[in-house]
DNA sequence: TTTAATTTGTTCGTATGTATG
DNA sequence: TCATACATACGAACAAATTAA
């Protein structure tokens, strides 16, 4: 048996920290909504008994979280920002980055995404956004001419809208930064390919089934539709190793 | 046809976020590695040629991203840090709290998250990773007659390891977050629910399931049974207007 | 429109506790 | 053990920016 400990390990607190910790609890409970203000820098040194500095320093953490704004100058105060998912986006491209994390996984996860964001907007989608989506593929077919740069463009619009469709805000902005992930890592083996312009219409004509499925609230179909095209098309760029990875995604 | 414009928005940037900005670009290239030491605080002053003040400011924003540790004393100066999906948790965490996020877009994440750690598990799993998720079944079982909060220890636990055998650590770390937020959320009704015993003896039956289909490794069985087990288990504290969100997971 | 007051951004100097060799 | 260099924190000061009278 396992003695039972009766001190758990403590780590000094700064100063900074324990104002962070305080301001973020104050929001979290709700005190503090968004477009409210935070006290002047200065009242917020006699609060805390702190000094102008450390205050600064927790400032700048919310900041950089994108729990409020401050801008020079204005006299009241530091501005609670409303939390979005955008917040998301710069760790999770730090992660993606680093190779925190490898291409196989990335490319595994942006399956589940997309198939899951196809399966939604198959299901959930308005007449609305069916025009939408199909006005986003006639753009990629435009964009082919235009070079590699406009067709990627034109293909990143395309999954949002789909995403948007579904309506899961959580699933969008994954997919967004998973999406810009994976291309950052392999878009230069692209461009050199030897026959973009072939891909893209290869690409074209996998993103039109998937329309079609959308529109006749086919789920299954989006959903494998994505899986699918997407391993065809990265297949190539991973390891023999991980390819039963992502071919588990796709038995049926 | 919309005008070309010449020049783009500029936003005033303030010096400790060009200080951010170059060490984090400096990382990003691999220049400098996990294990590395930045300059000195009073090096970093003088080759950035702003105060100290501001090179605190800096640090403290990095420090906050995961991307570096500073000790009081350490003559090495600041550790770079390995990035880990731990950076993961503290924005998905503030995202699902500020209810910029509705529980049903939670629970319906969790559904596609679990359903494909459990399908990616019952494909890739090792003998002992499936003697693992077994033990960690016995422990639910255990737990049941200790209350609540070890009965969802141990289901924590459960799912932990069972995404963990899937191998995809995006999965994993997205799954640990969603999860607790959705507990977060709705865990004083499950305390106040009039026959909690009931309720755990069925989880954990649904559970055991799981276990089967992963060690018979029946892929379609694994990801079905998450998402009916979530919808079944969560359906009622979501508005009737969100259901058919959920149930667009749940149709063949 | 101009002016005055307040606030933030930044700098500098100083004191204190800490880790390394 | 001691000396050195370090990070943490405080406080005062000035410039630039914003708001409101």
């Amino acid at each position: 048996m396992s003695e039972e400990p009766y001190f758990r390990p403590v780590r000094p607190t700064r100063a900074y920290e324990a104002v962070v910790e305080q301001v973020e609890e104050t929001l979290a409970r709700g005190a503090l909504r968004p477009g409210d203000r935070l006290p002047s820098e200065r009242d917020l040194m006699s609060q805390f008994s702190v000094s102008r500095s450390t205050v600064r320093q927790a400032l700048r953490v919310l900041e950089s979280a994108g729990l409020i704004r401050s801008r020079p100058g204005d006299p009241r105060g530091a501005e609670v920002l409303p939390y979005s998912t955008k917040n998301l986006r710069k760790p999770l491209e730090r992660l993606a980055g680093r190779d925190g994390i490898s291409l196989s996984e990335l490319i595994q996860f942006r399956m589940i995404l997309e198939g899951s964001a196809n399966r939604l907007a198959a299901r959930l989608r308005t007449d609305e956004q069916v025009a939408a989506i199909e006005a986003a593929l006639e753009r990629m077919r435009e964009a082919i001419d235009e070079g590699y740069a406009a067709f990627g463009a034109a293909d990143v619009t395309f999954h949002d809208v789909v995403a948007q469709a579904g309506g899961n805000s959580l699933i969008q902005v994954c997919g967004e930064v998973v999406r810009g992930a994976v291309l950052a890592l392999i878009e230069d083996k692209l461009q050199r390919a030897p026959d973009s312009v072939a891909l893209m219409r290869q690409s074209v004509a996998h993103h039109a089934e998937v329309v079609e499925a959308v529109r006749h609230a086919d789920l299954i179909r989006a959903d494998r539709l994505a899986r699918c095209d997407l391993y065809e098309y990265y297949a190539s760029y991973v390891t023999e190793e991980s390819k039963p990875m992502l071919q588990a995604l796709l038995e049926e």
